[in-house]
DNA sequence: CGGCACAATGCTCAATTTGAGCATAAGTGA
DNA sequence: TCACTTATGCTCAAATTGAGCATTGTGCCG
């Protein structure tokens, strides 16, 4: 036995030495209306007054496994019933979290819930948010969004105070990569990676530990802050989102039981960020058995009255990879 | 402020009152001769000797990130320098980790490593084992795995011996979805679907939290077990893997600086455990653009020599989603 | 040396799946 | 009744798939 296949195995049975501590954060999202929401919470704020969050808590050994700790303790909280629920992502940077406990790691495990019934804001101080509040560059649904271009301009001013040529080439590259830079394409789904660069190019007052600084002016572009690193959550959470819905009905979870072809159009196009060709998509949705016929019509509203659908379940066993293929309606623009 | 937005906070910079342990678990994939590999340790077994187990080891204070630490870890431990490494999934289920110590709780990350060059097995007792040892009803790469009849039988005898008609009908509907069965259709990608519901059905050893005790017959059927929960991380890296390759350009990671479009496939076809139709997957490499001539070709081989080609990076600042589609090749069989 | 077996490559073709519009239907409000 | 608005049906060309057939180089074996 060599030491290396010593520390290789690392008693199994026994406790790490480290404890950790660990949080439960949840990205909860609702589509009303045709927008994208996300609960939020105000959270005591670094100086001044109290600022957005997500709600979070620590996990506690009561619970048997996380997501059921997550479901009990949203549930109690938000009174929220919460129906699909999935891991995010677990986030664990030392210099990233807001806290770092002595030499404790302090990790959070992120989930994304997905809810149907937009509750009148809930408990307290909770409320539901229009998730482009945050990420104001990810809403494409009409046109190119106006923050872009003064984010564009920062951002290759960034690039090009890189100290090495070698480094700037590479910076160009993810600016291209991510935000369509420098001849690239925009990917609705790399929401993440553009959070990050924004943040790496010091664009995203959360960066400096003092989101509350953030000078108003700047919020229109590059959003509202939130607290602790709350907003690379919910970025993991959009694009998850926006890459999940492609290839699973997920979208049906925020649908309520009865709907119109153009609402789920409206749900769908809310968290791609994107719009979609109308006619295409009724065909996608029908074609792929997604939805069945009610006897009911849309009334009171203007012009002619549209059938009510509702989710075929029955599809989950057909299909392997039922979703929208999102292939976003290219205009002239 | 009410107590219901007191419990919401829950003091933002102090620590959870509850530490937990938090250990990382790597699946380490590489891909040589056409098969695909899991690094693999021998963990001491519960009673008789030992049994295999997946790299882990605990987090400790010192790395700055997660991923960072679990390269770190790892590349000492392996001699194995890690190139793509992707977080997976993190467990924290109580009753299936092998351990919870007293009323902590206990966490692992895991992460997925993709690895070009494969060590002739490394340090102390760490070897390359073919991943369809231990799930062998996932490759269908010759056709339909000769233990899924035996597999069936049982989950179909498990959906009767339900004590409700309702509850049958549920776990039919699951077996169709996962494994094809009543009518449904296989899914390449839900292996860890497939191996929780072979769990529940009672056909995993691990479950009893006796892995030693399967027998040689049925180790040929459902696979080799593992330590702990280890065959469930590794069923959640094959099924992560299966999704992404189709829409991002992983498999690249695990091969040589150049390689033949047929030793592409072929990893492809490890990958996922399906066969393609060879004129169809050239297409669709060259038609993408994901690589790029040498002017090297095979020599030594029995036929006509193959034109070696090299992964052109440029592609991913080109394409949004450049992977394979992987239509499996619907041979009559 | 001629022919064979064996891969690698090239190319074809029908069946589907997209991407974009045009046209029509069925309500509401003036 | 008309103007307007949204829902729905349908068409059509372009692009993408799924399956094979055909051809081209190589090593090997009489």
């Amino acid at each position: 036995m060599t030491t290396a296949e010593d520390r290789l195995r690392t008693e199994a049975g026994e406790a790490p030495s480290h404890p950790s501590a660990v949080g439960l954060v949840a990205v909860i999202v609702a589509a009303t209306d045709g927008e994208p929401r996300a609960l939020t919470v105000q959270v005591p704020g670094q100086a001044p007054g109290r600022q957005d969050g997500l709600p979070f808590g620590p996990l506690v050994p009561e619970h048997p496994t996380l997501e059921r700790g997550l479901r009990a303790w949203v549930e109690r909280q938000t009174h929220q019933r919460l129906g699909y629920v999935e891991q995010l992502y677990t986030f664990g940077d030392r210099d990233r979290q807001g806290d770092d406990s002595g030499g404790l790691h302090s990790l959070s495990v992120a989930y994304l819930a997905l809810v149907r019934e937009m509750r009148p804001a809930g408990i307290g101080d909770a409320s539901w948010r229009n998730w482009y509040r945050y990420l104001p560059w990810e809403d494409w649904r009409s046109g190119r969004p106006e923050a872009l271009a003064e984010i564009e301009a920062k951002l290759l001013a960034w690039a090009d105070e890189a100290s090495e040529p070698k480094l700037k080439r590479r910076r160009e590259d993810r600016l291209g990569l991510t935000f369509g830079l420098c001849g690239g394409a925009w990917n609705e789904e790399r929401v993440l990676e553009r959070y990050e660069l924004l943040f790496e190019a010091g664009l995203i007052p959360e960066a400096q530990g003092q989101p509350g600084e953030a000078r108003r002016s700047d919020i229109a572009v590059t959003g509202q802050p939130m607290a602790f690193d709350h907003r690379r959550v919910l970025a993991t959470a959009i694009g998850r989102m926006r890459g999940k819905i492609k290839y699973r009905p997920v979208v049906f979870e925020l649908m309520p039981p009865t709907f119109t072809l153009f609402q789920l159009q409206r749900t769908v196009e809310a968290l791609s960020g994107t719009e979609l060709h109308k006619q295409n998509f009724r065909r996608l949705v029908v074609q792929q058995g997604l939805v069945e016929e009610t006897n009911d019509v849309t009334s009171g509203t203007t012009g002619r009255p549209a059938r009510l659908v509702r989710f075929r379940r029955e599809v989950l066993l057909e299909r392997p990879a039922p979703g929208f293929r999102l292939n976003p309606s290219r205009r002239p623009a």
